[in-house]
RNA sequence: GGGCGGCUAGCUCAGUGGGAGAGCGCUUGCCUCACACGCAAGAGGUCGUUGGUUCAAACCCAACGCCGCCCA
């Protein structure tokens, strides 16, 4: 066995025998229990980051653990195409080339994403295995699959049936690079620096109203002017009508509650096309609406010079004309927010679009009537609060895109006009036989179909073997931001067509940020790539990491030299299992196991220290706490089982003591087992090398939490001894004593605890000590040839003397005698008799 | 403007009412026959500020300050 734990060595050889025997195949005929969970497809635009790493931990950790536990564990993995962001991907990789989609034509662009899909597609699967989920790969989804095109049409036309689906003109908000719309949820606000406009418009029969805007361009639009109605500076102007410079259009002067009297002027342009506010006003006072702008943002002002500019140009081009007319007052710097699209950062314009919209009424209201009946349980619980706000100011969703790359709408068009709705391509419309039928452009927002995901993957809309077993599905586990996005659309379409939500707890992980506490983007320069981290500490240290930081209460700034402590832990528990197997004779045949027949003292408390041990891990998988449970393991496997455990029993293990190599070797056997679902490729090995027959780990069964071995009074006693060596230690080292050596004397109480911390602080035991400065201990006295450590007493002696005064002065507090619980007015009573003890020794008074 | 989270050791973070913790880093001593990816011993914190509740506050309440996220 090599002397260091090589990750790179055991990983690609484990999760291939894992795969080879189908142990990550569910079974929906099995007798367990179901447990089940449907990962989140990551979008195919490239490579996982540390994001998906982290994500893919959590889910696997649990996977692995109700394995473990007796379930029937179906752990379905797949990946979304992600329509607007790999669209994106794709037209940069054309642009690169010189070209574009429509130079390409759609059927050489579908060609185009289907290779694409194929690349990326193997990308991710690969970079999953490397991280060691156990998903079931012969339950591969992906959303451009035929059979979830399925569900994905037949769900809009059962929508479409009930007469939720609908197609008008609103205000959305419309990315001119990609000239499609974009949900709200899809913007990212920037901080700009711009300017303040501020223009005059004459008013009809004398006199004029000064407006601000930041956009001037979009006055070209403009259809009316709005004032506060209670604003005493225009009174006098409502019912007016003002003229539009540049174009000379009439507007009517409204007044309307919605206008700021402090913004800018008090005035506001009114351009219903272009602004979700001027359009609510324009509905409230019948304003017409006018298009400006062609779908990529240039203008559209037939007759007008403006006609066909870009925005930008012609916002510079229509203030140059009003100064050169005089009717610019005044530019004023001016900083506000600008959305901007997050895939392609092109500023979004709002504008009028026909779209087709899904009705969020009763989807919304059956939502929160689940939730409200704890339907789902959110961890941490806040969140539910802040999916439940959103939801109730739930808005009807803008599903469609002007996109290439997507599930198109399932809607034909006839050469006169009818409109046919149907899963199926229709040979001819149903109203009036005609079979020249084109189907709608529109495609679907991708949200909507990885909404069905947790039915869609298990054969929904038919009736499978699998959607009877594991539907619901049990967990869902992602980021704060996928909340609105996802989550919550997934419990509307479970309950719309499952009629039970899509799985019980939601588990909101954190995000991981650069170090510096900047966003982790590749753009930025501030990326992770687990690849690296993969080669450098290995996919149980990645994963150890991950569980560890992923239910934090904020957001975690990335820090490598965590991840390498984990390494480290990993070499650890190697190189204990080295020293274990390293044991000559003939291991017991039995192990692990036969341990009723216990006679030594760190036996005894080493078990039940793992007992206690697999009850933390065990209860914070549970209440989703990874990071107690990882660290109950790591504090059990290296501060007491290697520290002191396997300290003790050296010799013991050295003389073939079988005992000491059956406890041992329960120990390791039990700490791989829980150790597993954290680091499954380390404890894999290690536990294969372990005596006996043994099958996969991966199948092994998760311990039992040994109540039987729990020994307090084993605690207590193995206590003393380690409180012993410590000081023995301490005094020697202070006195610049060597590393060993010295003189321990009994103190005739502890005698035999003595002679263990004896042989582990490899100190001298005597009747009488004789020459030397002596130095008080637990269970007796110790001193050293050289020297002889005064400082170091006199500094104790201080700092027991100042903790002394701080309980006195509590205890002689009559209030707390009188109003504190007994318990702990007595257990600081013991603090107090132990420290004057202590100092009672250290002054070299008999105690 | 509204909401949420955070502020604890040099760094990254645990810790929900009675003795301030971990990992890494730092100092010192050790290649002790499992491990130098190690062993041992240490240093280091008025728990953001100010009030309040309580016999007792890092923890509960209020206000404020700063950092971050979400929504408008």
């Amino acid at each position: 066995m090599p002397k260091a734990f090589d990750p790179q060595a055991i990983e690609a050889g484990w999760y291939a025998r894992w795969e080879a025997d189908g142990l990550f195949v569910a079974d929906p005929q099995s007798d367990r229990p179901k447990f089940a969970m449907c990962f989140p497809p990551p979008n195919i635009t490239g490579e996982l980051h540390l994001g998906h790493a982290l994500q893919t931990a959590i889910y696997d950790l649990i996977a692995r653990y109700k394995r473990m536990a007796g379930y029937e564990v179906l752990f379905l993995p797949g990946y979304d195409h992600a329509a607007l962001p790999t669209q994106n991907v794709i037209e940069r990789q054309l642009a690169r080339e010189g070209t574009t989609k429509e130079e390409l034509g759609r059927e050489r662009f579908d060609a185009r994403v289907n290779e694409w899909y194929a690349q990326v597609g193997a990308t991710i699967i690969n970079q999953l295995r490397l991280l060691g989920a156990s998903m079931d790969w012969s339950r591969l989804r992906f959303t451009m699959d035929s059979r979830y095109y399925r569900s994905v049409m037949t769900a809009f036309v059962a929508f479409y049936e009930r007469g939720w689906i609908y197609r008008a003109p609103r205000i959305v908000n419309w990315c001119p690079h990609d000239r499609s719309a974009i949900s709200d949820l899809e913007i990212e606000w920037q901080e700009h620096q711009d300017t303040l406009y501020f223009i005059k418009y004459p008013v009809e029969g004398g006199g004029e109203v000064t407006i601000a805007t930041v956009r001037p361009e979009t006055m070209l639009a403009d259809t009316g002017v709005a004032v506060n109605p209670e604003d005493a500076r225009y009174k006098n102007l409502v019912g007016k009508t003002a003229v539009l410079p540049l174009v000379g259009r009439k507007l009517p002067i409204v007044g309307d509650d919605a206008v700021e009297k402090d913004f800018g002027t008090g005035a506001l342009k009114v351009t219903p096309g272009h602004d979700p506010l001027d359009y609510e006003i324009g509905q409230r006072h019948g304003l017409e609406i006018v298009n400006g702008m062609h779908p990529d943002g240039s203008m559209d002002v037939p007759d007008l010079p403006y006609d066909g500019l870009p925005g930008l140009e012609a916002r510079a081009r229509v203030v140059a004309d009003l100064k050169a007319q005089g009717l610019l007052v005044k530019e004023e710097p001016y900083v506000h927010e600008v959305g901007h699209c997050d895939r392609c950062h092109t500023i979004i314009e709002p504008l009028i679009s026909e779209q087709w919209w899904l009705s969020m009424s009763e989807l919304r209201d059956n939502a929160v009537a689940a939730s409200e009946a704890g339907k789902v349980r959110w961890h941490p619980e806040r969140y539910e609060r802040t999916y439940l706000d959103w939801l109730r100011g739930l808005r009807d969703w803008n599903i469609g895109r002007q996109l290439w790359l997507g599930h198109r709408v399932p809607v034909y068009h006839c050469a006169n006009g009818h409109q046919v709705v149907s899963v199926e391509p229709p040979s001819q419309c149903t109203e009036c036989e005609s079979t020249e039928l084109t189907q709608d452009t529109d495609v679907l927002d991708t949200w909507f179909s990885s909404a069905l995901w947790p039915f869609a993957t298990l054969g929904w809309p038919d009736e499978t073997a699998d959607l009877e077993a594991f539907y619901p599905t049990d967990i869902n586990c992602t980021a704060r931001e996928i909340i609105k996005l996802w989550v919550s659309r997934m419990i509307m379409t479970g309950l719309e067509f499952m009629d039970d939500v899509p799985f019980e707890d939601v588990v909101i992980h954190c995000v991981v940020q650069a170090a510096d506490g900047r966003r982790m983007s590749k753009s930025l320069g501030t990326g992770v790539d687990p690849r690296d981290l993969l080669a450098k500490y290995g996919a149980d240290a990645l994963r150890a990491w991950a569980t560890s930081v992923a239910m934090s209460s904020q957001d975690v700034r990335f820090d490598e030299s965590r991840v390498e402590g984990y390494r480290r832990f990993c070499n650890k528990l190697w190189n204990a299992t080295r020293l274990v197997l390293r044991t000559p004779g003939t291991p017991p045949s039995e192990s692990p196991g036969t341990l009723e027949a216990r006679e030594h003292l760190e036996d005894r408390w080493i078990l039940s220290r793992l007992s206690a041990a697999t009850r933390d891990i065990t209860t914070g998988i549970e209440n989703f706490k990874f990071q107690d449970s990882i660290n109950a393991a790591y504090a059990f496997a290296w501060n007491e089982l290697c520290d002191w455990y396997l300290e003790a029993v050296k010799d013991r293990l050295r003389e073939g003591d079988s005992a000491a190599q059956d406890v041992a070797y329960f120990c390791l056997d039990n700490l791989f087992r829980v150790l597993h679902p954290f680091m499954p490729f380390v404890t894999e090995e290690l536990w294969s090398r372990l005596p006996g027959e043994r099958d996969y780990l991966v199948r092994a069964e998760w311990p039992e939490l040994h109540d039987r071995y729990v020994d307090p009074e084993a605690e207590v006693e193995f206590g003393l001894v380690i409180g012993i060596v410590e000081e023995v230690r301490g005094h020697r080292q202070a006195a610049g004593a060597p590393p060993r050596g010295g003189r321990l004397q009994l103190d005739g109480q502890h005698d035999s605890l003595a002679r263990m911390a004896a042989r582990l602080a490899q100190v001298e035991l005597v009747d009488e000590l004789d020459r030397g400065t002596p130095l008080a201990v637990v269970a007796g006295r110790v001193s050293f040839p050289a020297g002889a450590g005064d400082a170091q007493r006199e500094k104790d002696i201080k700092k027991l003397e100042e903790d002394l005064a701080k309980v006195e002065a509590r205890l002689d507090n009559p209030e707390f005698r009188e109003k504190a619980p007994a318990e702990v007015v007595a257990n600081l009573e013991e603090r107090a008799a132990a420290i004057r003890q202590a100092l009672a020794r250290l002054k070299g008074e008999d105690a």
